[in-house]
RNA sequence: GGGCGGGUGGCGUAAUUGGUAGCCGCGUCAGCCUUAGGAGCUGAUACCGCAAGGUGUGAGAGUUCGAGUCUCUCCCCGCCCACCA
């Protein structure tokens, strides 16, 4: 039977409008759950396809919530500031105002056409001034607790557009509009000091219901690590010895003595020019080049490792040893000291610009535990038996006369030694774990090392040829060690390792753990221990229109002035023009008439900030809001925020993991601090959801053409189909491709649905009260664990039992409707009414299930032979095993593949298999 | 390169967490009903085979009475981060 769901809908979206149903209350006695989703940014596409995956999915949970007599509030709003309503002002020359206000018209409408039990008396936007009045103070609040700070800083500039542009706006070094170059420029910047934070942030994630792989992100984007700051005093070339010096962070001190050069950053390079340095040509062209290059620029250049040598040397504290200082921007100017110690044997950076520049490569550290295997050529001088003495066994004797050796562990010093008193200048090898270790005895009878995995293996003689610029003949593999042994040049070791293990080459603390070599080399050489953070202060101004005005004033005699709080809002001024000035300037910069004003504190001309915030900041408060939205004395009144807080569970995109809620923990941690809010982590639970791709299984894309139209999808098959398809199309968390014909599939079920309330009978079979127990039980645990996918199979059986069942009680089918309702509320309400329900189903509570009789009566279970499945049998899920066994030797197929056999053991699991063991 | 997820019919997926692999939906096929069907109803649908039966969860090994699920090795795909010392 059809329906006509664009009446029916309407109808019901007015009634709970009507009846206030979806209103959190502040005063209740009822328990309260704040479920949170992520505010739209109100973009002139209109609703995405993607949003309701979210939105139905929490709204499904605030719906059971309240059927379950939880006071709920399930708010929503408009994260309206940035960049592509600015774009569009930009290219039309209309009020961002007002294109916001349309586009929030339009997401409103699509909303609601969804049915969703948002509370719309509480709904914020953050671009209206009685908002953004407190994101003002709130900046002030970080202003007067002195984390808020100017500082210089790089920004991204287009040559040709003049403007400033966000990191994610350079694409491969090129400005994304218009795609002419980009260079780094600096400009005075208002920060905010979120690395103040870093340990909290990263401690409470310990206190708070996130998905692992959440905190997992957190953790990785705050990148915490522990090392050691380590001083190498400097020899510059012109300058008496022993008065500089220079720091260096490191996570690994215990390969110092394998330090065999420095490298600083371009950044550090030109402090030391501005100090006075008198640095070569070459490192002058080389640190201005590197500085201009944007930082995405220079990761994008596939690592090919660049660099200049300074000409001065520095002293490796640990053996004394004279070492190069190189300029290479494989160094970062922003992290630790901005100047790292080279340990190529043990760090892959440090590895590829070693064997650039050719600079020496020292092992430190030799793995411990790998058994080891020597190949030994050319071993004419030793037999069989002087193996033997030493414990050594012979795997294998080649046809050349060479040997393959194991050694025990701890007897490598002997073979050592026998190989260099009886052995005939020339080399073997050993394995250790996937690591092979060259040992040459030369003609003088010392013995040399030389360490290769694998890998490079394959290529020695290629590589190792080339860098001794020894000829190179892919036929002759011994070409590279003849003519090296000739020449008594070799040394280079071409594998590096990172793993734990032993310390060599490293004087006293030869045979050390490395992990204990981590706090006694420091100790030694003075050394500093130090925590050092990825995370950098956020950078909070920008030089754009559509933002939150920065409620400073600039006095020539008091310096950086808050505006009064009694003058909050600093309004957005209206503007002829949205494009950034030609210096780089937000528009706000042109209009003198507002720039122009008195300081605040002595009265004097003063100018006002330029600068807005960037969206962070409107969303990094909002949940508050939510809880007191139309206060004009404060944020929100204490007494709600304390009822309320924290939100329970916050659902939104792994896209937003990082900053967005980093951002807003941290700026909640802040209001905690100043007493404004009362607990430290704002949200108690999050998840998050899939991306909704497009049917051919790519991102959904304007350009692709590929995007669905929810609009049109509502109309078409109604919303409630809509919803039902956004849960069902897969896992929750999975991103799952779009199929019209599924959101078809999903119409029919709600037909078959109305056919179901055609079919009531007055006794039903015991089998659909059954099914009915078991889906209000699956639906109830589903929702929790976020598998709505399967709550709505479940549902789907279910009807498919009652029509083949032939039928259902009304109290059944009404106790269902009410398990449907958070799916499907506007056709549930609209059945429980045409059967004479008076209330709205949101008003009745979530149905109880009985487990007796949810439980089935008979099931059937496999019979296995030898773990082979011979035979099905139906039993009582209780039955004891003899009486199951007998039944199941009944079965003709168990009896003709037992023929012959005698059973030795019987595993029976209640309720799922009997395997028989023969 | 690092981190996190995945790989199951023609497709999206499910599997009580070690116990009958393929539930539910889509698609497809057959039949019914229809002037018609991109509507509805009934049934079938992992693969091979007429059948008995056999095979089957990316590949290979292992543990187990029993493995989609656990262990090891390898291959492929997706997302995020990416020279962080």
């Amino acid at each position: 039977m059809p329906y006509n769901h664009q009446d029916v809908e309407k109808k019901w979206q007015e009634r709970w409008q009507q009846a206030g149903v979806f209103h959190a209350k502040d005063n209740s006695i009822k328990p309260k759950f704040y479920c949170l989703i992520e505010f739209p940014y109100p973009s002139g596409a209109g609703l995405h396809i993607g949003h309701p995956r979210s939105y139905t999915a929490l709204d499904v949970v605030a719906r059971k919530r309240r059927m379950e007599g939880y006071n709920v509030l399930y708010p929503i709003g408009w994260d309206a500031f940035g960049l592509p309503t600015e774009n569009y002002a930009i290219k039309t020359g209309r009020p961002p105002q007002e294109v916001t206000n349309e586009n929030v018209a339009t997401f409103k409408r699509q909303l609601q056409s969804l049915g969703f039990s948002f509370d719309w008396s509480r709904e914020v936007n953050t671009t209206d001034p009685s908002y953004y009045k407190w994101t003002q103070w709130m900046f002030l609040e970080f202003f007067k607790a002195g984390l808020a700070y100017k500082a210089r800083m790089p920004i991204n500039w287009c040559l040709s557009c003049k403007i400033g542009l966000a990191n994610e706006e350079v694409v491969d070094g090129k400005c994304e509009r218009c795609g002419g170059p980009t260079e780094k420029r600096h400009k005075e910047q208002w920060m905010i000091a979120i690395t103040k934070y870093a340990d909290r942030l990263l401690e409470d994630l310990e206190s708070v219901n996130y998905l692992e792989k959440i905190k997992t992100q957190q953790r990785n984007w705050i990148g915490r690590s522990e090392g050691v700051q380590i001083n190498f005093s400097l020899m510059v070339p012109g300058q008496p010895d022993g008065k500089h010096h220079v720091t260096v962070f490191t996570t690994r001190p215990d390969t110092l003595f394998g330090a065999t050069f420095l490298v600083v950053s371009p950044e550090k390079a030109q402090e030391w020019i501005q100090v006075g340095w008198k640095a070569s040509d070459e490192v002058q062209v080389y640190v201005s080049a590197a500085l201009k290059r944007s930082e995405i620029d220079r990761g994008a250049e596939d690592r090919e490792k660049t660099g200049v040598d300074t000409g001065v040397r520095a002293i490796n504290p640990a053996n004394q040893e004279e070492i190069p200082v190189w300029v290479a921007d494989y160094v970062l100017g922003g992290y630790g000291t901005g100047a790292i110690m080279a340990v190529p044997a043990h760090d892959e950076r440090d590895f590829a610009f070693a064997t650039a520049f050719h600079l020496p490569v020292r092992q430190v550290i030799r793995l411990a535990n790998a058994p080891v295997r020597s190949y030994v050529m050319g071993a004419d001088g030793i037999s069989p038996a002087d193996f033997e003495n030493i414990g050594v066994t012979i795997a294998r004797k080649t046809a050349d006369g060479d040997y393959e050796v194991e050694i025990p562990r701890g007897r490598e010093k002997e073979f050592e030694r026998l190989m260099s008193e009886k052995m005939a200048p020339g080399f073997w090898n050993e394995y250790v774990g996937d690591e092979t270790v060259f040992l040459f005895k030369h003609t003088d009878g010392h013995i040399e090392r030389l360490v290769m995995n694998a890998q490079t293996m394959a290529r020695i003689d290629e590589l190792a040829c080339e860098f001794n610029h020894l000829p190179y003949d892919p036929k002759d593999p011994g070409n590279y060690i003849n003519g090296a042994l000739a020449r008594n040049t070799w040394y280079q070791p071409l594998i590096v390792h990172t793993q734990p293990g032993v310390l060599m080459n490293s004087g006293e603390f030869d045979g050390m753990e490395n992990e204990q070599a981590k706090s006694a080399i420091p100790k030694k050489v003075g050394g500093e221990k130090k925590v050092q953070y990825k995370l950098r202060d956020w950078v909070f101004s920008r030089q754009r229109y559509w933002g939150e005005p920065i409620p400073l004033v600039f006095c020539q005699t008091c310096g950086w002035v808050a505006v009064p709080v009694e003058h909050l809002p600093v309004v957005l001024p209206i503007v002829e023009k949205y494009e950034p000035t030609d210096t780089g300037e937000s528009p706000l910069a042109a209009m003198a008439d507002w720039v122009n004003t008195s300081c605040p504190t002595c009265g004097s001309p003063a100018k006002r900030e330029t600068d807005t915030m960037p969206n962070w900041a409107g969303s990094s408060w909002y949940f508050l809001r939510y809880i007191d939205p139309h206060n004009d004395t404060a944020f929100a009144a204490p007494e709600k925020l304390k009822y309320w807080m924290p939100v329970d569970w916050y659902n939104g995109g792994m896209e937003h993991t990082t900053l967005h809620l980093l951002y807003s923990r941290f700026w909640n941690k802040f209001l905690f601090d100043r007493g404004h809010v009362p607990v430290s982590e704002p949200y108690a639970k999050r998840t998050s959801h899939g991306l909704i791709l497009a049917e051919d299984g790519t991102k959904m894309s304007k350009s692709k053409g590929n995007v669905v139209n929810p609009d049109e999808m509502v109309e078409q098959y109604g919303a409630d189909a809509v919803r039902l398809y956004e849960l069902f199309m897969g896992p929750f968390a999975e991103p799952v491709p779009w199929s019209l014909n599924g959101l078809v599939g999903m119409r029919r079920f709600l037909e078959k649905v109305i056919d179901a309330g055609q079919k009531i009978v007055d006794a039903e079979d015991a089998e659909v009260t059954r099914l009915l127990h078991q889906t209000i039980k699956k639906v109830s645990e589903d929702v929790e664990a976020m598998r709505f996918n399967t709550a709505v199979s479940q549902m789907m059986i279910f009807i498919n039992g009652v029509k083949q069942m032939g039928g259902i009680r009304s109290t059944s089918f009404f106790l269902f409707l009410r398990v449907l309702c958070p799916f499907a509320p506007h056709l549930s309400n609209e059945l429980h009414e045409s059967f004479g329900g008076k209330e709205l189903l949101e008003t009745l509570p979530w149905p109880m299930f009985d487990p007796k009789i949810a439980q089935a009566e008979v099931v059937s279970i496999g019979v296995q032979i030898n773990g082979k499945m011979r035979a099905t049998i139906d039993v009582a899920p209780d039955a004891p095993q003899e009486q199951v066994q007998a039944r199941a030797l009944r079965e003709p197929n168990v009896q003709k593949h037992l023929e012959g056999q005698t059973i030795r053991k019987t595993v029976y699991v209640a309720g799922r298999i009997i395997n028989l063991i023969v």
